[in-house]
RNA sequence: GGUGGGGUGGCCGAGUGGUGAGGCAGCGGCCUGCAAAGCCGUCUACGCGGGUUCGAAUCCCGUCUCCACCUCCA
């Protein structure tokens, strides 16, 4: 079997063939640490992180490297009553924290632009030497990519030059052509010390683009397997990066890879319509597994468009994936009654939609079609045919990163879960003595109390479980 | 103006030539002390107009329409 991966640039689904056998170096574009995570970002993150999840399944070891850029204007901007270093560190707390919250793996390891400078010259240096790059025409410390000079740049989004807008990232007078895009900035008056570095061209600190081209060489080699990161960032990021890196030389990525936006009732977010999803809304209206579910499910390259109720997150879309997922975790806890469920391999079916440009909607519908014979041999009794069913079910839902068991998702439970547990479970004790007695007014009595307090029972066969509503 | 991506049943969302994914909601049934859950059935769709084909959501031509990007963006 081949898994097989969209390539942006090629716009064609293409086997994936790794640099070196059996390893996958991946970059993944990571936040400009400016602002709280949103819906986005979490969105891109759980994409990828499947992506190597299932890389790994199919037995290939995964170099994923997810940078975090912690300079840029943006964060001098917003850093209005703290040192601009102080907003990006928390930024990236937060962003980790809302990564960790959706089970996102930690990445091989994460690199801050900060850390990269001197690699960043390195390759500013090489582009001068090579011709594609020159210091700024009017005596500043920035340095320009020279557009004119690579007849390639436009090739990730099939544009050309003359019809482009020109980049508006530093004063034009100092460029040879004002579509050139800086790859350093020079220091300016209003800017802190601390936010720029020495370079053979003066102070100052790095564009944007410049630090991903310079830590994907870092850690993964001149060449390397993919390159993923939102649509967003195909223009103008990555087309910078794709310019610079090759035309110091480099291979750079095999493959690009974009995940889809996230809209919000059929609109992009933005911070003009008022309408971000921050990743803590999102985590408050729904479980986090549920959340992840919610982001898995789609397509990675489709839009997802976040239905809300009349604005309430609680319902629309997310209401939707809750019940969704709540049948499959039901599932789960009927068949875990009967006995523990066996390491199972993934059915056929879910490995080829995985495979063929990681499809999870055909994945999932796999997941619901096996959850669904897993109860019908639960509803007959068949408890072999069950378990096998639900220990396929949880191995597919390990590989989406979706196991319920898994303790990443039960970290906040304290004392006050069991406590609850061993009150609920001697309320249903008196309830089956009750409903043995066939004394049905006393027995709904318990359930009615339990359901005032938003504890749902069920009557199995042979058991009664509970959840809370 | 340029470059891309869409329009599928009440809703969401897959599907590139042939027994109509999956989910949510509704309705009917089985089961149940009553429920809930589960299961079964049902509501049988592909923007519009042509064309190719034995056969088209899927290919071709035309057309309408929505969205994204074109140097802040995951």
């Amino acid at each position: 079997m081949t898994v097989r991966i969209y390539d942006s640039r090629q716009q064609a689904v293409v086997d994936l063939q790794p640099l070196q056998p059996g390893r996958v170096s991946m970059y993944v574009c990571g936040p400009t640490v400016q602002s709280s995570p949103h819906i986005g970002h979490v969105r891109s993150a759980v994409a990828y992180d499947v992506w190597r999840r299932w890389l790994e399944h199919r037995g290939l070891r995964v170099a994923f490297v997810r940078n975090v850029t912690d300079i840029d204007d943006k964060v001098l901007v917003n850093a209005v009553d703290e040192p601009w270093w102080a907003l990006a560190y928390r930024v990236e707390l937060e962003f980790s924290a809302a990564y960790r919250a959706v089970g996102v793996l930690a990445p091989t390891y994460e690199p801050r632009a900060t850390a990269s400078v001197p690699e960043m010259h390195a390759l500013i240096a090489l582009l001068i030497e090579r011709g594609h790059a020159y210091p700024a025409l009017d005596g500043s410390a920035d340095v320009y990519f020279d557009v004119r000079s690579w007849e390639a740049y436009g090739a990730l989004t099939r544009q050309s030059v003359e019809k482009m807008e020109p980049a508006a990232d530093a004063d034009p007078r100092g460029k040879r052509d004002p579509r050139d895009f800086a790859l350093w900035k020079a220091q300016k008056d209003d800017e802190p010390e601390s936010a720029s570095w020495a370079s053979p061209w003066g102070r100052g600190r790095p564009g944007w683009h410049i630090e991903c081209s310079a830590m994907a060489r870092r850690y993964l080699g001149d060449a390397f397997d993919i390159h993923g990161g939102g649509l967003d960032l195909r223009f103008p990021h990555h087309e910078n990066e794709l310019a610079q890196s090759t035309a110091a030389g480099l291979g750079f990525a095999s493959v690009w890879s974009h995940n889809g936006l996230v809209n919000v009732d059929g609109e992009k977010m933005s911070k003009s319509l008022g309408n971000s999803i921050f990743a803590a809304d999102l985590l408050r209206a729904v479980r986090p597994i549920v959340a992840r579910y919610f982001l898995v499910a789609p397509h990675y390259r489709s839009t997802i468009d976040l239905r809300t109720a009349d604005g309430s997150l609680e319902g629309g879309s997310l209401a939707e994936a809750e019940t969704a997922f709540g049948r499959i975790e039901a599932m789960l806890d009927r068949a875990a009654r009967i006995g523990a469920l066996p390491d199972e391999a993934v059915p056929d079916a879910f490995g080829a939609a995985m495979d063929d440009d990681l499809s999870t909607p055909q994945a999932v519908a796999v997941l619901h079609d096996t959850a669904r014979a897993a109860n019908i041999a639960l509803d007959a009794g068949d408890d072999r045919a069950a378990l096998e069913r639900a220990g396929q079910v949880l191995a597919m839902l390990r590989v989406l990163g979706l196991d319920p068991g898994d303790e990443v998702w039960h970290s906040g439970q304290s004392a006050e879960a069991g406590a609850l547990a061993s009150l609920v479970e001697t309320l249903l004790a008196e309830r089956r003595s009750a409903r043995e007695a066939r004394d049905f007014a006393a027995s709904d009595r318990i359930r009615d109390a339990l359901a005032a307090a938003g504890i749902l029972v069920e009557d199995g066969k042979h058991t009664t479980t509970w959840s809370i509503a």
